[in-house]
DNA sequence: CAACTGTTTTTTATCGAGAATAACTATTGA
DNA sequence: TCAATAGTTATTCTCGATAAAAAACAGTTG
């Protein structure tokens, strides 16, 4: 079974919560830019929609026949793409379930546990790798080198070390850079959550990325933007599986964002210093406390994993 | 074809080379801790020298027939792992030849021209792009961002934040850590390759990664070690294909790391900085130089490759 | 003739197979 | 008995095949 037709199925999806509200139906390769697919897909989505008699479709002549329904929707399992599937899998199992640090990880077992070839395991694990938490053993096994104390606190410090700089660089653009726009969106959103705080609080983790990628932005440096990636995909889990005060958490987090957001506003260098690094203090802070402690026994449990390594 | 068995030819002649001076046979867990491999390919490897009237070899009686001769090594170049081959004609793709700036990478046709399978180039390009050098199109092709001026400054910024940072670290060691004994060795060989300068210079690329990873292991953070790959990859291919001044360049580089080492141990952060900031200039300055200077049509290139991603 | 639709070609994403290798288990002989 | 060896099983690494998706090409139409 090669390739599953996702990326038709989404863009299905996503069509149909388009044409909910639209009436004129626009060309394939307007579609095709709006949806962010090929115009291949887009017409195997139209064949589909006229196939169900959502539209009528004879060559330039598109007509909507009906409204989209629930029941035209697929279901959002098949919309999602293998490589979130593994790392969903994934991710639970190292962040939830058995995730004693130096436990090997084996490609084949997790293929099959999951229900994907193996290749797709493989691309997922060098993809992840970057992210410090596993390593690989040439010719061998993976290992699992364990959300641990030590990861947050080194993840926490270069994270500092590069969102103080990138946010003392976004002072230095200039006032006519989209970035300052950007942020007064941002602002807005914040004051608007924070408006009906008691319904849409989680929304805050999405708002949260947001934020620091556009002050990571204004560092100009690939590699500061990259990192982010790393913080991105630790805190969207985070946010995920531990739920343990995270109203107040979420709400604290917003009254720091608005005070960072007003020193950066102020031009005030050391105003900002504070500011980014009271917020940067307690975002350590949240992680940390999410972390188990750990006992002498999973250090040991890391020794014995490195010694068949050299053999 | 699957699979070429490169690390049987690499541990056979490594095997050969060892038994050129050995005469009792060692047992085979010795030999594969010796070789670093596996005894399966042990046992491979002793069946082949049995059959080729190396050795003698019943069950655990091994006896030497005759010394290895020069023809019983396998060819050098069969000893490559694949992902070195790729590695290095991408390389040489990107840096030497057309390194046009916003590029598509198809990894078919790379799969052709370097003679292997595509899932190897696709897991090496998934492994490199955490380089920055080459970005992925979901569903579509790679683009090649390009060894830029941008790059060489964003890669020498993080560099320089993060060597500061770890040289810092280095003088809070204790005196009984490791990495000062190291160090002592790191400047032994630093004072044998000055005094052999003329004939050894071209060893000092291998020293110098050798030096700066100890600088950077100081400052026991993944991140900041890891991102050391990054600049030696860059170093790696600079030294290999810039030879303008290389000789007179190391000769500086040389006496730089030499300062650099006295500063890290006059536990004086002032006279450490300074130091550390002067190799990293001239480190940076030299690096920049290898680049050549791009006219506007670079830019222009960068522009049009943008534009097709999003249709 | 510019934008659109229809058709064909190319490339990517994924799986399964098989060689090379590692890991595990049983055996042997001093 | 127990360390070294022999035999067996499991896993990684690589390739080739195939459907999905993208891209390129070729006609159409207002």
């Amino acid at each position: 079974m090669p390739k599953q037709n996702n990326v038709f199925k989404e863009a299905y999806n996503r069509c149909l919560r388009l044409f909910e509200t639209m009436d004129a139906l626009p060309s394939e390769p307007e579609l095709a830019t709006r949806l962010a697919i090929s115009r291949t897909t887009v017409r195997a989505v139209l064949k589909r929609l006229a196939e169900v008699g959502v539209i009528e479709w004879d060559k330039r002549r598109k007509q909507l026949l009906r409204r989209p329904e629930p029941a035209d929707y697929f279901p959002d399992g098949e919309t999602e793409s293998l490589s979130e599937i593994i790392e969903r899998n994934f991710m639970r199992r190292i962040l939830a379930g058995d995730r004693r640090a130096g436990m090997q990880i084996n490609e084949l077992e997790l293929a099959r546990d999951i229900g994907v070839g193996t290749s797709a395991v493989r691309e997922f694990l060098i993809r992840f790798s970057r992210f410090g938490l596993i390593e690989k053993r040439p010719n061998s096994h993976w290992v699992l080198k364990g959300f641990t104390r030590e990861f947050a606190l080194e993840l926490t410090e270069v994270r500092e070390m590069f969102e103080l700089r990138s946010a003392h660089a976004f002072l230095a653009l200039p006032a006519a850079h989209p970035a300052w726009a950007e942020l007064d969106r941002v602002e807005a959103d914040h004051r608007r959550l924070l408006a009906d705080f008691g319904r849409r609080w989680n929304e805050f983790s999405e708002l949260d990325e947001r934020f620091h990628r556009l002050v990571h932005s204004a560092s100009r440096n690939r590699f500061v933007v990259d990192f982010y990636d790393v913080i991105a995909m630790i805190f969207h889990y985070h946010y995920h599986w531990n739920k343990t005060n995270e109203q107040l958490r979420n709400r604290v987090a917003v009254e720091e964002h608005l005070d960072y957001i007003a020193a950066l506003r102020s031009a005030d260098p050391a105003r900002l210093e504070a500011s980014c690094r009271a917020h940067l203090k307690s975002a350590r802070e949240t992680l940390l406390a999410s972390i188990l402690p750990e006992g002498p026994a999973e250090a040991a449990a890391g020794e014995l994993a490195e010694a068949p390594a050299a053999s």
